[in-house]
DNA sequence: CATGAATGAGATTTCATTCAT
DNA sequence: GATGAATGAAATCTCATTCAT
């Protein structure tokens, strides 16, 4: 492939992931895509790619590539599996803080996880996931922790076993039952 | 609102839940539905509902409506918040179970989790999550979790926070760093 | 199928078949009949048809049901072979006549044959046939026939078997062969 | 034209008769050709060719020429009309039998005449045909000729007139059809 | 001469929505 | 209330042709 091919292809991801971040997966076309990079036709961008999802493939690629890239460094920073997880979660955000739109877009494409506006009754849910949490650390019986970062945590653990088993449809769902209670119990009891 | 009306808008609910837990969001468009629900025409759908965005909003109030109560209920059973945060979790893993495409269609239009294909990218990175985890294990660093439901439930998170950032652009970071670190610190120590 | 729907039907396809005849098979597109037929939008025609194919099935319907009744109708007026043949002939170069641009159109789709302008070379062809044709007469060794009809004629069994072949590769060409020119030999040795 | 330029050309018709045999002329593009012909660019076929109609009556032109050089060759080795006609029909099916990929090509440039796959219509049509001509053989009214290349022969030359008609359209349908009438009178009359 | 890149028109098809009956 | 028909915008993709290098 010519140094100039790979520009051009470049330069195409690019205004995907710029579009999708912007404007979401679904309203990425490729008339909204050729528009974002400048071109004069979409032509162009099927010039390029075979299809669409061959665009969406690269971008998907282009980004978890640099997110690998940025994770793997960061664990190899560490020894003992127990640092390595702590820099793997802390690359995780960190990758994320830097490079928000890159990895909304290349998830919007490989995990589905789209962009969607407040849904009012997801944020109430949140909030009283938040107060329940409150709740219990003036009762004494959690620790100290940030309840809003731990209702998200919470929320999201409930997410993503929804979409894994999407994945996975034979998940046995009372081993995920126990071990995630187990896993926030131990996140959240007190010191006594 | 007549009788007639809200059975009308309810069975075309229950089309669009079914149409998009079985062809996906974007593949659920009016004729689609219409034919799931046995309609005769689009334009019925149109004549129930302002727009398809009203017709996705009552899909979502629907099904969170019943989850809520489902949950609720569980929660209700306990006393404390320890005991309420378990039943919660429990909770909603039973609902996920009982009704997973109602949840997943839910999801699909509210928080814009949809079931993508498992993307080779995504299952090599949780793979190579739960290989770390079991080393942990093995070096006596981790107590004895199910390693691919905690991979599962880390790598939610970092999603989940991802689309939290996106309702909420603002959010310290820094602090979820600090956070979510500990809480998995807890969640996967030894217990030496 | 109601009745609008029929006649809605049936004036995209009397559109197409004009659209065929007038323009050729390969210009015909859902733009050019949408606009013969006086539709606001070519999304009509995908309205009443299934798919592009499906519009041109129903065009070769349409025309060779007519055309098939038309000469069944002549053929059963005789009686014996010989000269239901004649009337088979007969009501072809009949139907053709009256309905030259419905058969063309037809056999544009059915069978590949288009309208293609007066080739130069081709046109040579039938003229040096014609003469050698006309050479034979004078010399007598031929009857009395119109040299032109009979060049027509020798040339369209020659892309008919050519058409044929490609329909059934593995024809006998050298039965075809024998078979051919006993025929036009009968058809064109003088009364001696 | 350089020696070059003449290769260049030839390999491209020649890329372009393989093409249009195997994929039909439809699909003929200037990519599938050059891919065919193992050219880099379709801008190389434009460079050689000042349009798409300019390449394809170099097709047309050379087939044909191989063709008429073939047909001549023989006509030539016989004396008299009678002889050269039987040599021109047989001349003819012996060309399509060793070059049928090229007069296919060349054909469906020229006349029209595409590889259509078969027609139900069209093939029962065929079989009806050949039908009444085998009753007529049993009738003793017609001579033992091949059914079915007598059924072949007489509709090729309905379509072949359907096809001249296009090309001029005051054709004398009646004489066309007084004299078809008499041509396959002649042919398939017993000898009685 | 040859190449790869670019162009813009045009293809079929799907879509949400509107409207007369 | 329900139906079928119609609308027009927008989608992806293919195409012949042009042009700078």
């Amino acid at each position: 492939m010519s140094v100039t091919e790979q520009a051009r292809r470049a330069q195409i991801v690019a205004a995907a992931i710029d579009t999708i971040a912007e404007e979401g997966y679904a309203r990425a076309s490729f008339a909204r895509i050729a528009r974002a990079a400048g071109l004069s036709s979409t032509g162009l961008i099927s010039y390029h790619f075979a299809s669409k999802q061959d665009l969406m493939d690269e971008v998907v690629h282009t980004v978890l590539g640099e997110f690998g890239t940025f994770v793997t460094e960061r664990m190899n920073a560490e020894s003992g599996p127990a640092g390595e997880l702590r820099a793997f979660i802390a690359a995780n955000i960190a990758f994320v803080k830097a490079h928000r739109t890159r990895m909304l877009a290349a998830l919007a494409v490989a995990a589905g996880v789209t962009a969607a506006g407040p849904d009012p009754l997801l944020e109430a849910d949140l909030r009283g996931l938040a107060e329940l949490l409150r709740a219990g650390q003036r009762a004494g019986e959690f620790r100290d922790f940030d309840v809003d970062v731990m209702a998200v945590a919470i929320r999201s653990v409930r997410d993503g076993v929804l979409t894994r088993l999407s994945v996975e449809p034979d998940l046995d769902l009372d081993t995920y039952t126990s071990e995630l209670v187990t896993l926030f119990e131990l996140a959240t009891r007190g010191n006594t």
